[in-house]
DNA sequence: ACATTAAGTGATT
DNA sequence: AATCACTTAATGT
């Protein structure tokens, strides 16, 4: 079945034991790029493994600002499930494909069970919780304190290495949009980069330099 | 050729 | 740094 080949990427976390349960119960789920996983206010009750592709968990205002906050990769799983979805919170962020994604969704109800039998299970859960932990205060760190150019010039070069180039194929507003900040003010502060020769500007695209 | 979308810019708050 | 209003440039049909 197409889910036991794309279990793989748990292979070296989770015991065998348990990969077979989750290839039975889970439900296999194709997002396409854009596609909504969870809205903020909304109460989810499946845990998401995404098997392959990206999400993207962002924070919007009463506006419908958004704010990035974090990605989820493959073989990992959103870490803010754990903890408010099994107490049936609503979800305070949204989930969203960041590319054509597979994931498994996993009853909640599976959680009390599986944390007490399979150690690995356990271990997997604390592990994503604590790296996502890290990776939102690397977010908080970066809002609090670092002003927007520098939030930019990090934000440019993490594109640049999840994509491995120096070319990174964003419009200006995308940007604005994931730094929660308007087009306008990403369009002159990238000007201003152009300018002291970091970047090189293109429609759509923009091209790192060394000097950056 | 025309419409649409992205980007650049001055002025204002 | 945000918003407005407007221009210019690139792209799609």
């Amino acid at each position: 079945m197409e889910v036991t080949q794309h279990l793989e990427k748990f292979k070296s976390l989770l015991e065998p034991e348990l990969l077979e349960k989750i290839a039975g119960i889970g439900v296999f789920k194709e997002l396409k790029e854009g596609d909504i996983l969870i809205e903020t206010g909304q109460t989810l009750r499946l845990i998401p493994l995404v098997l392959e592709g990206l999400l993207k968990i962002t924070r919007t205002d009463e506006n419908g600002k958004e704010l990035l906050l974090y990605y989820v990769n493959e073989g990992e799983s959103c870490a803010m499930t754990f903890t408010c979805c099994m107490e049936h919170y609503p979800s305070e962020i949204q989930a969203m494909a960041e590319e054509d994604t597979k994931l498994i969704l996993l009853p909640i109800g599976i959680m009390d069970e599986w944390m007490v039998k399979y150690p690995t299970w356990k271990a997997f859960v604390m592990k994503t919780i604590r790296y996502r932990f890290h990776e939102l205060l690397k977010t908080i760190d970066q809002v609090a304190f670092h002003n927007l150019d520098s939030r930019l010039i990090h934000y440019l070069k993490e594109k640049s290495v999840a994509g491995s180039s120096s070319l990174v194929n964003l419009s200006h507003e995308q940007i604005a949009n994931d730094l929660g900040t308007s087009r306008v003010v990403i369009s002159r502060l990238l000007k201003k980069l152009e300018n002291d020769n970091k970047l090189l500007l293109y429609r759509n695209q923009i091209k790192l330099l060394q000097a950056l």
